[in-house]
DNA sequence: TTGACCATGGTCAGTACGACCATAAAGGGA
DNA sequence: TCCCTTTATGGTCGTACTGACCATGGTCAA
């Protein structure tokens, strides 16, 4: 039979109407405090009581998967400006007993903010925090699975993508953006070394005019920058080998 | 709420159990005949009757989207040993509208089959075929979005993963490993660099012990290689910037 | 025998990268 | 006030890699 066609044959009709649940699984990650950190909420209910899960929920009939990510982080984050958002699609989880009360199939996401707030942990979410990610213990569900799957892919997409940018504020120093590069890989990198590459690439980042940041941070003021036009890295920048 | 757990809170449960049906799609790639062919399936009814689609299907109660996708490969195109060959999962397809008579989400896979056979054309096809990626005319429902977004998936992973040899029989030379390259990306590349490029990097390809193809070929009869160990290609193999 | 064709080996200059060293500009503490 | 620490920024230098070539070797077909 065609996926998404064709009428059903023989045999198929009691289960194409078989009531799989859709839901989407939300990664969500910040660099705070010097540490990645990701947005979890305490389950109040069973299976998992008591543990912490990925915040996410079901795929409403009128909206894409997309749609309903974003709307589940606006919920759970209380911001409402998520235009420009990078919400980054990972893959789709469907071991039939993934959930242990019904066939759940579940479009996972990760997004990643700069600067974020304390989260609402409102709705049906006894409580929800940002917790760091090199400290969690067992995730409900198959949630460590989806959180490494992102941490992976971030970690990827930062090497051939401008997608660093996204965990900065809109301005931000050459600093903090090499800050980001080293949180995520878990490794420390050469600082002229990553301020000559970064440089080199044109449309990763652009200065901005005139201004310089001073106040607070110990030693030398840094140029400030913002994102530029590009979205991939030529040539990558590829993590140690080591 | 939660994602894949929790209560289903007030005002939900009439969407909790809506009939999302939930299907795979498949993007099966080969390289024959010099070219980059795809396996398409002729519809025989509404919507889209007589136009190509991707094959695909309803992934069933007790299985996984990667199962289904196997599943539905084998049935295609007859082959039984599907072990060994490399499922990409791509994404997942959610736009409430992309088929017109109901709900249906689609998790897209890509599939690389070396020297495949001709595809058997059963189930509810009207017909099977390897069609020319260079060739086709618009696919049923958004299947010209998926097979362009695998396209675009596999030839960024030949750039950093050992892909290429899923292309290829077990035993090759590295006049057809290049082949791939080439007839993936749609660019010319030079052989002794190309050589040069896959003989130093540990793990991508090793040497047959004593063989050397000879026959039909035109031309210096070329050494046999089999994929080696490696999964991931240090450094990558990038595409020419132009 | 000759030439087309492909595999294989090698050269060479430009470039990118990692490991450094050096300087500039701010704040803190003695 | 004078160091000393801290961070930003600029530069050097040798190695490794890459792309653009040229050259040779082996096989088949005309």
């Amino acid at each position: 039979m065609r996926a998404s066609g064709g009428a059903v044959p023989e045999g198929y009709d009691k289960y194409a109407f078989e009531p799989f649940a859709v839901t989407v699984d939300l990664a969500v990650l910040t660099v705070r405090a010097g540490a990645l950190q990701v947005l979890l909420v305490e389950r109040g209910a069973e299976p998992y009581a008591g543990r912490w899960a990925l915040p996410g929920g079901f795929v409403l009939p009128r909206e894409s998967a997309e749609e309903a990510a974003r709307r589940e982080l606006a919920e759970e984050t209380g911001l409402s400006d998520l235009t420009g958002l990078h919400l980054e699609q990972l893959r789709t989880y469907s071991e039939p007993d993934r959930d242990p009360r019904m066939r759940v199939v579940s479009v996972a996401f990760a997004a990643l903010l700069p600067d974020p707030p304390e989260p609402h942990g409102g709705g049906d979410a006894a409580r929800a925090m940002w917790q760091p990610y090199d400290e969690l213990g067992p995730l409900a569900f198959d949630h460590d699975r989806i959180l490494a799957d992102a941490h992976e892919r971030v970690g990827a997409k930062l090497e051939y993508s401008c997608l660093a940018t996204s965990f900065c504020p809109p301005e931000f120093t050459l600093g903090e953006l090499q800050h980001v590069y080293e949180t995520v890989w878990g490794t420390a990198l050469d600082r002229p070394n990553f301020r000559r590459k970064v440089l080199a690439t044109p449309g990763f980042v652009e200065p901005v005019p005139g201004a310089a940041r001073l106040t607070g941070g110990r030693g030398k003021p840094a140029a400030l920058y913002r994102a530029g036009g590009a979205k991939a890295l030529h040539p990558p920048l590829l993590r140690p080998t080591s």
